[in-house]
DNA sequence: GAGCGGAACATACTCACGGTACGTACTCTC
DNA sequence: GAGAGTACGTACCGTGAGTATGTTCCGCTC
């Protein structure tokens, strides 16, 4: 009974819109897109995969051709925001010199990137929970994680000392500045609170900038 | 105590062991304290409705008059952990008097409290996604981040100027040691992942002391 | 101490949703 | 032009959150 030889399908055909092209199709792209914007829209578990193929016009069938589960469609989206998002972070940093101004120049494009919606709630909020903390964690440092490190390392060099604390700071830089980031998303005058953000890390910067050595062993 | 009428149950008529006493059941702790458990170990959306009854050895209909959703059930097993670990670390940081000397020993505290795996996985990993943004904000400041921000101001006003920023520097450092007690519970060895971060923290906090003035407005 | 009202459950169901099984249409290659 | 592989579409299933509807027990009143 399933499936009636003859299939009428002429509502559907009337619906097609790429005409099957060869080899790479659109309707991946399709997917991709309009899921990103429905996982930025309601979360993760908030989005099912019914609203996803009909924002792409096409079936289940479709979706589950191109991608094995639900959450490897997220890990697409995710993947795409955030080496996206790490290439923008590069190319603003790599045109700057000094440690200390590329520093500065590092956190004003992060908290720019984190501004943008769509990253914000699916790498940032979504991601942990949705990827679990192991593999989140891997794509953190690979992306954001790693920039973090080579500019504290040119900083550390900068300063005497410091040896073996290279990603310690760094974990910390970038807990702080993620951190920053939602208190600007929040504010209610994200200017100001970006500004004062940028005062208390250069505060920060300037005042180990100030010690003549780094590296005392604590109590 | 279930309909001896018929029905059997006998399995169950011997397990119950509050004999139904008057006023507050035990059956609600029951049931929060193996939802406790249940999603430390398996997540929010990894952990089924029907686990937690098995387990809390009752049924569905138990959970749902105590509770009117998942969510809400999520919501007081993070509530209870969140006030324990706040009121622990609390208890910590009014002990010390130094300002200085209690920060170190509040971020020790709050390390210590983060190694805890079910405040870890339940408050740190699961609930962002699962309260959503919008509530976990107001969850932490309301506990944590008023902590710190109490912290930080009696450093800020130890220094000189700074005035209104205490927020923001809060903000940063609570990020900071959010990330930094991730770092600690990913690594190979915790204890010396731990007195690297305290150093760490350290130098920040001394280059800090060091300046003799705050608040220079950036560019 | 009979009756009553509500709290504290249990049982059986609905429905949304992720995933699967299996089909067909189109294209390419030989 | 026949076979194979890709790119889908359709129908179905299992799980799990939530609901409807009981039923029992306790405390209170008269």
């Amino acid at each position: 009974m399933t499936h009636p030889k003859v299939r009428p399908a002429s509502v559907l055909r009337a619906a097609r819109k790429t005409p099957r092209r060869s080899g790479h199709s659109g309707t991946k792209r399709a997917l991709l897109d309009n899921a990103t914007e429905l996982f930025a829209a309601h979360g993760y578990a908030g989005t099912s995969l019914d609203e996803v193929v009909a924002a792409a016009r096409v079936t289940k069938g479709a979706l589950y051709h191109h991608f094995p589960s639900k959450l490897a469609l997220f890990e697409s989206v995710f993947e795409r925001l955030q080496t996206g998002a790490a290439r923008t972070i590069e190319q603003r940093i790599d045109a700057v010199d000094d440690p200390w101004e590329r520093a500065q120049t590092g956190l004003r494009a992060f908290l720019e990137v984190c501004q943008e919606p769509r990253f914000r709630r699916i790498c940032l909020q979504e991601a942990p929970a949705a990827l679990g903390h192991e593999r989140f964690a891997e794509a953190e440092r690979s992306a954001s994680l790693s920039l973090v490190e080579r500019i504290v390392d040119d900083l550390l060099a900068d300063l005497g000392g410091g040896e073996g604390l290279g990603e310690t700071f760094a974990v910390i830089f970038y807990g702080a500045i993620r951190s920053a980031s939602e208190y600007v998303s929040d504010a209610e005058d994200p200017d100001l609170a970006a500004s004062q953000i940028e005062q208390v890390i250069g505060a920060i910067l300037a005042g180990l900038r100030s010690l003549e050595q780094l590296a005392a062993p604590a109590s």
